[in-house]
RNA sequence: GCGGCUGUAGCUCAAUUGGAUAGAGCACAAGCCUACGAAGCUUGGGGUUGCAGGUUCGAGUCCUGCCAGCCGCGCCA
């Protein structure tokens, strides 16, 4: 089969010609082709001559006039060398459509690359009783995009929803609820939600400001209020650990009353990854109470390895270079967050047979992992039956901010909930959507009010997914509504927008599929080139942005693509071509396009209308 | 204190992992619907890539040292 890749053909050619001019040795290293941005420059470059005339010591230009010679380039295209001693290539036209051929095809040119074993994607990772916030949405949608990713190559994934469905949190609110009187009938999520934050004021504030008050040396009466008011706190923590016993221990009605948290919880949780149209349903949920059985057997494995130690009561692992260890068990005997995460390992790797786990995660959890990973290390878990070793990964993202870079809060002071931004984001779009079907001449005239509430909230949705997944996942993000709902520039809308210009164009054609696909391509303007070129590009940024675990670059190359199109569509008529062949093939180039832009939205989870 | 991340146009972000003149969007200015959707296109202004060194044909990218911001740092998850 032919590639479809004019970077891998370059490649292959550059490499024997290396081979052959150089040494087999230099043909190991990377050839270095990349894709021109200046159209003057050529198609593609070759950057190889460089790095290799330092390592033999050798005249740039001497060396790429060397490599030129002995690669093969034959029908591929034409190449000179420019400036230090680049290889600048221009492709041939019979060399594009032959590529052309390639990706016009089912699959768009974006051949399977199976891995031998699973990948497990751990995303969403939301906590029982807490709502779901705008923090949320990157771990749900960068999980869901790069299992999508990874999915399209033909690999085995697993959904993991890591939900934090066990433990003293849990347990606290559980009492909050009981001490409340409230009839856990009628919950809603908003309750627990409040529950929850209650119970967390009531431990958490004032052992800090105790703690804070007694190393700072305040005085006695300070301290003593402060004491006073941690009685409170320490009799709610005493009921939550009682209540957690219980729940340990599988009392029939406080397990009833945990599952009925769960329940609610999940109903809201499952509703909204629907909205965002992200893959995830009830039988991704494997929450931390799984592993519940298997806590103990984890340490157990730990010490029997000879891996953990006491230390003022607690049980540690011990890494290598690091001050402090991984706490395994408390001293009290209890299991941790850590404990959890070992163990899920393990059943991940064991019984999964993961060959990579990528864990969507917030990156204030670097350490943790750092360490949790260590500690696998150490044991040996990350090791399958067939020897070869899972790759543990943290795919950690930064945090979202309020537009004064401070931690988001509405005016209420309550965190500003991930349905609230969705329900904005579909409003604004079905506003939108409603606005220009009124308007003389649009081609959404005459849309029913379902298709209009229908395509709204798939423009609405791509807006805020785009603003989300388009930038470095790693950096914090400042959460300002009107951009993330934009629908002009570089946002989702604007390649759905690409997408449906072309449907409408090519309903308006009146050509049959037949003959637009039986057309001969051609690409004369550099408009038609520069878009081919963007196509062509396409499948193997998909390879990439699925190994690098980048949803941007899909973006990226989205963008450039529908920008590509609209820049073509401005320069070359379509329907009224000056002849009919340059009609159909403007059609089929079109066409196209518009598959690869709806391959592309399908990736990030957008639907592509074919009228907004 | 130790460790990590970040610093690019007025604002929000890119930069094919070391390549040629650092690119988009928003905002601003000027054009383009009697050719197919103006959620669009074209053009313009706007930069000492936090600072100072270093490595080399070549640095936003790698190394060293500073500066600033954010985050993490034993029995929460």
């Amino acid at each position: 089969m032919a590639s479809c890749d004019p970077k891998f053909d370059l490649e292959q050619a550059f490499r024997k010609g290396i081979a052959a001019a150089i040494s087999e040795d230099a043909a190991k290293t990377d050839p270095q082709i990349k894709f021109s941005g200046d159209p003057t420059h050529g198609d593609y470059q070759c950057n190889a001559a460089l790095s290799i005339a330092r390592a033999i010591k050798g005249n740039p230009r001497d060396v790429a006039e060397k490599i030129l010679a002995a690669t093969p380039l034959s029908a591929l295209g034409t190449a000179e060398i420019a400036g230090p001693g680049f290889i600048n290539i221009k492709l041939a036209q019979s060399a594009l459509q032959t590529m052309l051929d390639r990706v016009d095809m089912d699959d768009l040119g974006i051949e399977p690359a199976p891995l031998p074993h699973a990948i497990v994607v751990d995303l969403c990772g939301v906590n029982v009783a807490k709502q779901m916030h705008v923090g949320h949405l990157r771990s749900t949608i960068l999980g869901d995009v790069v299992a999508r990713l990874h999915e399209r190559l033909g690999r085995k994934v697993f959904r993991e929803n890591h939900l934090g469905d066990w433990g003293l949190p849990i347990a606290m609110t559980m009492s909050a609820l009981r001490r409340q009187k409230r009839d856990l009938k009628s919950l809603t999520l908003a309750d627990l939600n409040h529950a929850y934050r209650a119970a967390q004021l009531e431990a958490a504030t004032d052992t800090a400001g105790l703690e804070a008050a007694r190393t700072r040396d305040a005085g006695p009466h300070r301290v003593i209020e402060l004491e006073t008011q941690q009685e409170s706190a320490i009799s709610a923590e005493q009921d939550a650990k009682s209540t957690l016993l219980k729940l340990q221990s599988g009392d029939v009605a406080t397990v009833a009353a945990w599952q009925k948290l769960i329940d609610v919880t999940m109903a809201d949780v499952l509703e909204i990854a629907s909205v965002l149209g992200v893959r995830l349903t009830n039988e991704h949920s494997r929450g931390e109470s799984f592993y519940r059985d298997k806590l103990a057997p984890t340490v157990q494995s730990f010490i029997d390895h000879g891996l953990a130690q006491e230390d003022q009561g607690a049980l540690i692992v011990r890494i290598a270079e690091q001050e402090r260890p991984l706490i395994i068990r408390k001293a009290d005997g209890g299991f941790l967050y850590a404990t959890t995460d070992l163990a899920a390992v393990h059943y991940r790797v064991a019984q999964l047979h993961a060959g990579e786990i990528i864990y969507v995660v917030d990156a204030r959890q670097r350490d943790h992992f750092r360490d949790v990973f260590n500690a696998i290390h150490l044991i040996g878990w990350n090791k399958l039956a067939d020897g070869t070793q899972c790759k543990l990964s943290h795919l950690a993202f930064g945090s979202v901010l309020g537009t004064d870079k401070k931690p988001l809060k509405t005016r209420s002071g309550e965190l500003f909930t991930l349905k609230a931004l969705l329900d904005e984001a579909i409003q604004r779009g079905t506003d939108q959507v409603k606005l220009r079907a009124t308007q003389t001449d649009s081609p959404t005239q005459g849309t029913t009010d379902h298709e209009i509430a229908a395509i709204g909230r798939a423009v609405g949705i791509a807006a805020v997914k785009y603003a989300d997944l388009s930038g470095d996942p790693i950096k914090d993000y400042v959460f300002d509504l009107d951009r993330m709902i934009a629908f002009e520039g570089d946002t989702g809308p604007y390649i759905q927008y690409a997408h449906a210009r072309i449907a409408s164009l090519i309903s308006k054609s009146d050509a049959a599929d037949s003959a637009i696909s039986n057309s001969a391509w051609k690409f004369d303007h550099p408009a038609e080139r520069a878009l081919v070129l963007a196509i062509l590009s396409f499948p193997a940024t998909i390879k990439s942005a699925a190994d690098l675990g980048s949803p941007q670059r899909v973006c990226a190359a989205l963008h450039e693509l529908a920008n590509c199109y609209a820049t073509f569509y401005q320069a070359c008529p379509v329907l009224k071509a000056p002849d009919e062949s340059t009609r159909l093939a403007r059609l089929r180039l079109s066409l196209l396009t518009k598959r690869v832009l709806a391959q592309g939205l399908s990736l990030l989870g957008m639907d592509s209308p074919n009228r907004m």
